[in-house]
This record gives structure tokens, C-alpha cells and sequence, in this order.
RNA sequence: GGGGUCGUAGUUCAGCUGGUUAGAACGCCGGCCUGUCACGCCGGAGGUCGCGAGUUCGAGUCUCGUCGGCCCCGCCA
């Protein structure tokens, strides 16, 4: 039977309890994590969202210590004692030297034997700590992940209140729109036959509040995309959505620098800023990746001009298809054995390169490319390698060299190790505007189709739009992408011919677009803006590998809720009412 | 859509080239215990080997399918 609890009220929080508080009476409320029962004397480790502290129940009281004894895991009780110095400290916890010695307890809720312990780290599959996420979220370290993110997004709220911007809310239920990600669609029941859509962003809302002239504009906002997950993916997640007016790019990157390092205060790390910029070319040709994690120093090479002098036949067919030759220097890993090389060519090949030549120098160079010594020892210059060092070398279609390689850094093991709180973020700019689809046969957007073209590259727009960079921009942290924006495009008329080069028709211009176009037409300022993913950065303060350790709630990688069961099928009656019809 | 990997007690796992009654630890239940904190000691219960076919004298083990978790490619303006 439940205990009434009326007439108590909470006086502490159990992790709060220290030396200086010996003495007072107080009343606790949380979940029994642990009892120890000696006979006539039982201990209770008492949790709630604050820690641990013990409590202890001695044996002049009989009934009471007969109530401690059936108290089991996860159980909901108060106590009312007091606090105590210990006779035997425990170091290991923040309460350790205190104890409460109880007068009264009372049992608010029993539980079930729970299916895997609340104890950090986690004895349970995520499967199952999925289905009981209410109990996988009383484990101190969620608690302490969902406060983190409290708190993060406490301190953007603040920061950016302080810059002059407004919290602004947009509708979820929105317009699909063309480009981009699939949407998520909501059946409008009073127009049968018509969808709202999920917002994948609130940009052109965003765009639009400019229009409308708040100047300033910020959202922690949920966004939805209807794809495939991943470790740092959720078809719903959580931006911190920014747009301003009147400014340019290097305005922008101020405020976002002074929000990260704001940010980053709260894990006790000061961010030195501002942060270097990359253009997106120099990235990729450096780090074979538009998301470079730059704690990893390894860069690559570009060794064309020397390929082309080569003997080699089999560089001098790929140098005539229009490949390049790209070059990593792997120091110290000249050691490496021929089944070890084998696993990088496998790699390679996964990343599309057709092959991975590989030099060593180890008295003398070893390779799986014969040339001669000098043809070897002008390579192993240009890529700066000593005794001892390992060269891969990849001939093929620029971008696939660049990708295969930059896999390879990515992911070489002597780089990647113990580097967790070494914060190294980047800007990446001058994306290209537009890029191939092969899917789509046509130039599809590589940011959005608002994005402004850079000022310079503008006249190329007609005749070689796929040339054109934008003024677009990633924020990068530690090889995650962490936000992405761009100034935009604040003219009608540009607008429509984006349109028109993304191959959109007038007619779906209008259906999809018309009403933001003919907003731009009544004085829209120049503006721009990013979004932050919110539960990426989240995810890297807390020393989390995925999102999902930061969200309360979240989805496996094929989009199922284990603890809700959704989604799940509805009523044939849901249905008439929207008017569909299951095919 | 594709590739990889995993699924055995409540949980985490072991289970060899197919062969008696499928094991361990933790947890759970009962008993004992006045300073424990991974409490200890004694005793006990607990299994649709994810599911379905197939091969075989015989399947946890082999094959196919299917469901589910995780990682990756594609996809993610």
C-alpha cells in the first residue's frame, strides 16, 4: 500500500548532502539503487537525480528496520533522519563522508525487478535500454547528459537574447517543399487529398520573419527528415536555427565563434577564437573530406606533376583519362606487414579508388609500384617522408583519389587516439553552389536553393553554373559537420533563376515557391544565417559517440520507437476520416 | 536499396569438426549475519537457444527465409 505523502516535504536532494549538513534533519524522496541488509542493520543507498547517499537504519527501531529489509531495487521511497558524519568514508562517492541515519520511511511505490540495473555504464543492448528508456534514463550519466543539454541550451538562449536576437516559433505543419531531404507528411483531414509537410528546416520562414523586419532571429527547433539514420542522425532533431540581417559572412562567424566558446564554458573548456577558415577546395584537397577533423595533422599531397614524369604505364592511362595522382605520408608506418596493406588497398577500394600504391623506406624503398630510385626518391620529397614512413598513393578520377585517402587519415589509428577533449573547430567556405546528380539527371542545390553565389563567380551562372561557388559555409568540429549556413539570396530575380538553372519549371516555381517570391518583391533585406545542429553539439560536450545519448526519446536506425511501438497502424475509421486508403 | 555484425536463463556472455541432462557470472527467491558500500556465508528456482522452414538418424551449432539491435555505403537542400 502506497504511503500517503501529504505531510512531508522535501528538504534535500540525496547527492547534496556534505559534512556541513551533519546534524540537521532532513527528508529525502528517490529510488532504493542498492540495500545492503546485515541483519539488524541495513543499509539503503538512496539515488534521485542529484547522486547518492546512504542511509542507514539501526536497530533500536524494530518495526522500521523491518520495513528497510523488503525494501528492493527501484523502489520509490522518503526518509526522514539525520544526517551523520560516517564511521567508514567512502571516497568514491560525492555524499561519501555523510550518512542519513532514518526515523521514518515511507514507501510511495514499489517496482518490479527491474530488467537491467540503473548503474553506469550500461549492462543492457540499447534494444533493451530502448524499451525501458525510463529506467535507462535514471542512470546518473543520462541524467547527466539530459542536464547538459538543459543547460546548453539554456546558454544559447541567454547569449543570444544578449545579441539582440528573438525566439521566434515557426509551424510545423507546413508546405512540402521540392528540394532537398523527403518530407514527413500530415494528411489534412478538412481538404482530403492535401498534406501539410514536416518542416526539414524553418528556412524560408526564417527568411521570411527577415522580410517582416525582426532583423534578429533565433529557434531551438525541431526539424524532420524523412532518411535513413545513423549514429548522428535522427529523422527528428533538434537545430539551433539563426538568421540575420544586414550583415556578412564574417559577421556571422563572430556570433557563432562568441556562442561555441559560451557554450563550451560549460564543460570548462575556453575555445580560442576565432576559429581558421578553410575553403571548401583546399579541404578536400588537404583532407579529402568537407568535414576535416583537424586534430589528425596528416595532409595530403598532390603529386600529379611528378606522376607525369613517371615510367609507370599504368599512371600514364589514368593521367590520360584526366586522372591525378594524390599522395598521404603515414610517418612511422613503414613497418606495416603486406597483409596490413592489403586491409588499406580493401579500404580503398570500398571508397571506390580502383587501387592504392603504397612506398616504403626501410633501407631503401619498397613499393608495389616498380620505378626507379630517383623516380622514388622525388616522390618520397614531395611528400616529405623519412626512414621509417609509409606512402599511399592513389591514381585515379581527382575526386575519388582525395575521398579514399581522406577516408584512410580519417580513420589511421595512431592519429585518432586520445584526443577527446581537444576541440578543434574550422569554418569550411565557398562551397560550390550546385552540384551533379546522377540520380536526378540535373544540378541540384549542395546547400540550399537560397544560398547567394559568391559576387565574383556570379557570371558564370548561364554557362557554367556547376563553377559556381556560394557563400555558404560549414562550422566543423572534430571531423562532425556541426552547422551549415549561408547569406541568401534577397533578390526575386536571382531567386527565379536559381530556380530555373535547378531545372524547376515556372509553374512548380510558383505552386512550391510563389508566395516567398513575391515576399522577396516588397524590400527584403540582405540576410543571412546558419543552423546548428543542437544534439551533435550536445553529443561532443557530453564525450558521447551518438546523438542518441542526448536525446531523451530516441529512434533505432530503422526508425522504430522500441519503448512507444510507433509507429503503428491506425483505425480504418482514422483513415476514412482523412480520406486514405492503404494500397 | 546494399554491405558487415550480433540475437542462448531476468541481464552480460561461453557453448569446439553437428552427438548424453545447454553452462558461468551477476541478478532473483529462501535462510543467517550490527558498519556495509561489488557486503559476506548457506541453500534454491530459472531456457520456445529471436521466429519459420530445410538438410540430417540427430541442429544452439549447417543452409535458406524472416524479424529485431548496432556500424557503414547510398540517401541526408
Amino acid at each position: 500500500m502506497a504511503a500517503d505523502r501529504s505531510n512531508w516535504k522535501r528538504t534535500h536532494y540525496c547527492g547534496e548532502l556534505r559534512p556541513a549538513h551533519s546534524g540537521q534533519d532532513v527528508v529525502l524522496m528517490g529510488w532504493v539503487h542498492k540495500n545492503r541488509d546485515m541483519g539488524n542493520l541495513v543499509f539503503v543507498d538512496l539515488r534521485d537525480r542529484e547522486g547518492l547517499v546512504q542511509i542507514v537504519f539501526r536497530s533500536d527501531k524494530a518495526a522500521l528496520i523491518e520495513e528497510a529489509k523488503r525494501l528492493r531495487t527501484e523502489f520509490v521511497v522518503g526518509v526522514r533522519g539525520t544526517v551523520r558524519p560516517r564511521e567508514a568514508k567512502n571516497k568514491d562517492l560525492a555524499t561519501g563522508e555523510v550518512e542519513v541515519e532514518a526515523k521514518e520511511l515511507k514507501l510511495f511505490a514499489a517496482s518490479k525487478i527491474p530488467p537491467f540495473a540503473v548503474a553506469d555504464p550500461p549492462q543492457a543492448s540499447e534494444e533493451l535500454r530502448f524499451k525501458h528508456r525510463y529506467l535507462d534514463l535514471r542512470r546518473p550519466a543520462m541524467q547527466r547528459n539530459i542536464r547538459l543539454r538543459h543547460e546548453a541550451a539554456l546558454r544559447v538562449r541567454n547569449f543570444l537574447s544578449g545579441k539582440g536576437f528573438y525566439e521566434i516559433e515557426t509551424p510545423f505543419m507546413t508546405k512540402s517543399t521540392p528540394e532537398g531531404a523527403r518530407d514527413y507528411l500530415i494528411p489534412s483531414r478538412v481538404y482530403k487529398g492535401r498534406f501539410y509537410a514536416l518542416p526539414q528546416s524553418p528556412q524560408i520562414l526564417k527568411q521570411t520573419l527577415m522580410i517582416s523586419g525582426f532583423d534578429r532571429y533565433f529557434q531551438i527547433v525541431r526539424c524532420f527528415r524523412d532518411e535513413d539514420l545513423r549514429a548522428d542522425r535522427q529523422p527528428e532533431f533538434t537545430q539551433i536555427d539563426i538568421e540575420m540581417s544586414f550583415i556578412d559572412r564574417e559577421d556571422l562567424f563572430v556570433v557563432i565563434e562568441e556562442l561555441m566558446a559560451s557554450v563550451f564554458e560549460l564543460i570548462g573548456e575556453k575555445l580560442t577564437l576565432p576559429f581558421p577558415k578553410l575553403s571548401y577546395k583546399e579541404t578536400m584537397e588537404k583532407y579529402g573530406s568537407d568535414k576535416p577533423d583537424l586534430r589528425i595533422h596528416l595532409e595530403m599531397k598532390d603529386l600529379t606533376a611528378i606522376g607525369k614524369d613517371l615510367s609507370a604505364d599504368l599512371l600514364k592511362n589514368i593521367f590520360a583519362a584526366g586522372g591525378e595522382l594524390k599522395g598521404l605520408l603515414l610517418p612511422g608506418a613503414g613497418s606495416l606487414s603486406r597483409g596490413q596493406l592489403d586491409k588499406l588497398g580493401e579500404k580503398a577500394k570500398s571508397f571506390g579508388a580502383k587501387g592504392l600504391i603504397w612506398i616504403k623506406k626501410q633501407d631503401g624503398f619498397k613499393s608495389s609500384l616498380r620505378l626507379a630510385e630517383s623516380e622514388f626518391e622525388s616522390i618520397w620529397a614531395a611528400l616529405g617522408g623519412g626512414e621509417g614512413d609509409l606512402g599511399l598513393l592513389i591514381a585515379d578520377k581527382k575526386e575519388t583519389g582525395l575521398k579514399a585517402l581522406g577516408e584512410i587519415r580519417r580513420t589511421w589509428p595512431q592519429e585518432k587516439a586520445g584526443n577527446k577533449r581537444d576541440f578543434k573547430f574550422a569554418w569550411v567556405t565557398d562551397f560550390p553552389l550546385m552540384e551533379w546528380s546522377d540520380e536526378e539527371g540535373r544540378l541540384v542545390s549542395m546547400h540550399h536553393p537560397f544560398t547567394s553565389p559568391l559576387d565574383e563567380d556570379m557570371g558564370l551562372l548561364e554557362k557554367e553554373p556547376a563553377r559556381v561557388r556560394a557563400k555558404a559555409y560549414d562550422l566543423v568540429l572534430n571531423g562532425i559537420e556541426v552547422g551549415g549556413g549561408s547569406i541568401r539570396i534577397h533578390d526575386t530575380e536571382l531567386q527565379r533563376k536559381i530556380f530555373s538553372v535547378l531545372g524547376l519549371t515556372p509553374k512548380e516555381t510558383e505552386e512550391k515557391f510563389g508566395f516567398f517570391l513575391e515576399a522577396l518583391t516588397y524590400g527584403a533585406p540582405p540576410h543571412g544565417g546558419i543552423a546548428l545542429g543542437f544534439d551533435r553539439l550536445v553529443m561532443i560536450l557530453a564525450g558521447e559517440e551518438s546523438i542518441r545519448e542526448v536525446i531523451p526519446f530516441p529512434k533505432t536506425t530503422s526508425a522504430l520507437c522500441l519503448l512507444t511501438n510507433s509507429p503503428s497502424e491506425v483505425s480504418d475509421r482514422q483513415l476514412a476520416e482523412l480520406g486514405l486508403k492503404l494500397k
